[in-house]
DNA sequence: GTCCTAATGCGACCCGCTTGCAGTTGCATC
DNA sequence: GATGCAACTGCAAGCGGGTCGCATTAGGAC
């Protein structure tokens, strides 16, 4: 999970092409590869390695070895969600950033502009420029925050 | 690190005013007890567990638990900047916020007013109660997001 | 089909944190 | 001040998430 800040997502539509992003630049297909890929293709939200490893039965080790190879070519970014593990995403089909619910667990999927306006304050602001897509806003929802939180440990 | 959600902070001028609180809810002062609320006062900013133990000779899981225990009674709480350990504060004499920049892992301190106007418009438009005690708002400072980003492995 | 090296599986390991347990100690009571 | 007992401690083991070293396997260029 080491990475440069800011590898520029790299947009593909199907695990062909990201195995040819891949090829490009000199690396091989091994079918542990060729699965991760597939697999994230056909993820519907951020999936763990070890959930990867499992579901396809690699080793864990490989899985965040590929994991960490697309990140680097930009095909796959990760988000850290509360505590737990990191979860994967494919970087070019998906953009989306996150609210997550610390309280229950929930988590909101929001297209980046939807953050802009919040984005844009807190760098007037303060500077900084939010990258809600690695660590997403933490928070209560209205259903915790009312208080029948379902005290989650954490 | 196991604490319900919403603890309300306690608010403890010196050490003393701490272990007597402890103290009034039947629990008893052993001298690590001591040295951790202590070192959380004479502290300048957030604490690992790790550190304190170092600092103090304790044992890490006597700190950990000792922290637990502050924790629960409202007397200390812990920031997550970034990967790496959890960090501890005391929640009476600090309710401060904190912006982290995940290029070069500067910590800005804010009092939570600053960060009330963009609290209310999360709130506003998703209806989450964002919390930025325990996950601070993550991003780039100006200078890394100026390129030089001093790209951290993370 | 050969050959070379990238990638894999497997095991060991690191870090942050928790847990079980035997032994110690704070402290309430006498 | 001595006694008793549960709260607390140190120590060691364990767990989840993630990394690394190394011998072996297998892509794929020729």
């Amino acid at each position: 999970m080491t990475v440069a800040p800011d590898v520029p997502a790299l947009q593909v539509h199907d695990p062909e092409q990201a195995i040819e992003a891949l090829r490009g630049s000199g690396l091989r297909i091994s079918t542990a590869r060729r699965l991760v890929i597939e697999a994230l293709f056909a993820a519907d939200g951020p999936v763990s390695a070890s959930a990867l490893a499992r579901r396809l039965s690699l080793e864990e080790s490989s899985v965040y070895r590929n994991l960490e190879v697309l990140e680097q070519r930009g095909l796959a970014r990760h988000v850290h969600l509360g505590h737990g593990p990191g979860l994967y995403v494919l970087a070019g089909r998906d953009r989306t950033e996150f609210l997550y619910c610390e309280g229950c667990g929930a988590v909101t999927v929001l297209e980046p502009h939807e953050l802009d306006a919040i984005r844009d304050q807190i760098h007037d602001r303060f500077g900084l420029t939010a990258r809600f897509a690695h660590f997403p806003i933490v928070g209560l929802c209205s259903r915790c925050a009312a208080g029948d939180g379902r005290a989650h440990t954490h």
